[in-house]
DNA sequence: CCAAAAGTGTTTATACTACACCCATGA
DNA sequence: TCATGGGTGTAGTATAAACACTTTTGG
């Protein structure tokens, strides 16, 4: 402590920005603030930064306090550090996005923080500036899953195209080509498969398919173009 | 203060990646640190967040610092927060990558912090977690440079396609066939044509061009693929 | 046997690559 | 006049888009 005197010292948190698919929207889980200021106002997941843990053990921490999953998607966002965007105290806040599993998360239990799914198109206001978050989450969630096969962290582990594409044509509110996106999709070699059939959806069934765990992580990093003129959706 | 008792104050920092490009290599803006602890070990330039302004304008106030330089390209890359980076006080580092012209700067002074430009070919080893922050920062900026044309932002007004080429070559270290480079730049037209022609490169000469500021702007966040096989650099 | 969704195929346009040649000029 | 880098052209290939048809099966 004899170097850095008068330097000011600030809060840090953590907010997690919770992205869950349910087959028909793309979906947000949010709270109930539990505490003051803005109790019982709808907010981000988060909490603050502890002296004795990284940020990305801070972000785990949130996201399993809240939805009992570990080993989940997460990607650090931005920081946001408006100087009153809290007004209680000057607090900088690294926003978290995270991508699970929505079935995996039904059967937890969270009932302590008022959680709830909202569809992104129709959220309520949130607290601060979690807005600008959740918009800054969303449009990045874009452009990477325009070249990057991420959103697999979204479905269950088997899953079927049409499936696939609900969720494609969820996230970029638009509707593509079934016989380009299958095409593509099988093209990266990333799916394997099942057997069974997934009869839901119609009287014919839709193949189940699985993903070819080594060449996703591999793949992870390619640009894979399974959206037409991505940058429209910027 | 009543309600956020018992959490942790941290010191919150920021450090710059500073790129130049001479003409020749891709360089970084590198300081003799000048206080304890690691003084006159080379470093990031950085600086503490104060209480009263927010990370981007303490990042674009610390560029000053260094530089005199404003209005410079500048985007938040990540934040570093392992708990012992910096051995004197835990210390949260928000890492910022800046695209500078090298000759904008060279006019400026800042013998005061000792700095130098290095080749990131031969860049000394740095204090702390410094090293992973160039690291990260020149990934991203070979990702972000292969989709958005950003590098422009380390050239002078001026400047010609041989030259574009250059700095191009420069960031992924190797070599593009000229006479496609030259055709998916001009298509962009985001090129204005001048006059003159630069001569100190061949005896023909080079014509010199000029971005057209308001494309440039538009096609901030368009994909352009100037770089064959982007998945091979990152 | 028919409606409705799943799955496969084909043609066409576009974009990228790999290559070769001409141009301008100072020495 | 020739060596050197600058600038333009073209043919072949790969990729993506736009389109149509067949398959399956519960009702």
């Amino acid at each position: 402590m004899k170097h850095y005197l008068g330097q000011t010292r600030i809060l840090v948190a953590v907010d997690c920005i919770i992205f869950g698919f349910d087959g028909q929207d793309l979906k947000l889980l949010l709270i109930k603030r539990g505490f003051e200021p803005e109790k019982d106002k709808w907010s981000l997941m988060g909490g603050f930064l502890k002296g004795s843990e990284t940020l990305d053990q801070a972000a785990n921490r949130v996201l399993k306090q809240l939805t009992g999953l570990e080993d989940v998607y997460l990607e650090q966002l931005h920081v946001f550090s408006d100087v009153t965007r809290d007004p209680e105290e000057r607090t900088v806040s690294v926003a978290y996005f995270a991508l699970i599993d929505i079935h995996q998360y039904e059967t937890q239990l969270s009932e302590d923080y008022h959680a709830e799914w909202f569809p992104l198109t129709s959220k309520p206001r949130l607290i601060f500036d979690h807005d600008d978050m959740v918009r800054m989450a969303q449009k990045q969630l874009r452009y990477k899953a325009a070249l990057h096969p991420i959103l697999f962290e979204l479905l269950p582990q088997r899953f079927t195209i049409p499936h696939l594409q609900n969720m494609y044509e969820g996230v970029y509110e638009t509707n593509f080509d079934s016989r380009n996106f299958t095409r593509k999709l099988l093209s990266t070699g990333l799916l394997v498969r099942q057997n069974g059939k997934d009869k839901s959806g119609s009287k014919k069934g839709a193949f189940y398919y699985k993903l070819d765990k080594r060449k996703y992580k591999v793949k992870q990093d390619a640009f894979l173009n399974l959206v037409p003129k991505p940058d429209k959706f910027l």
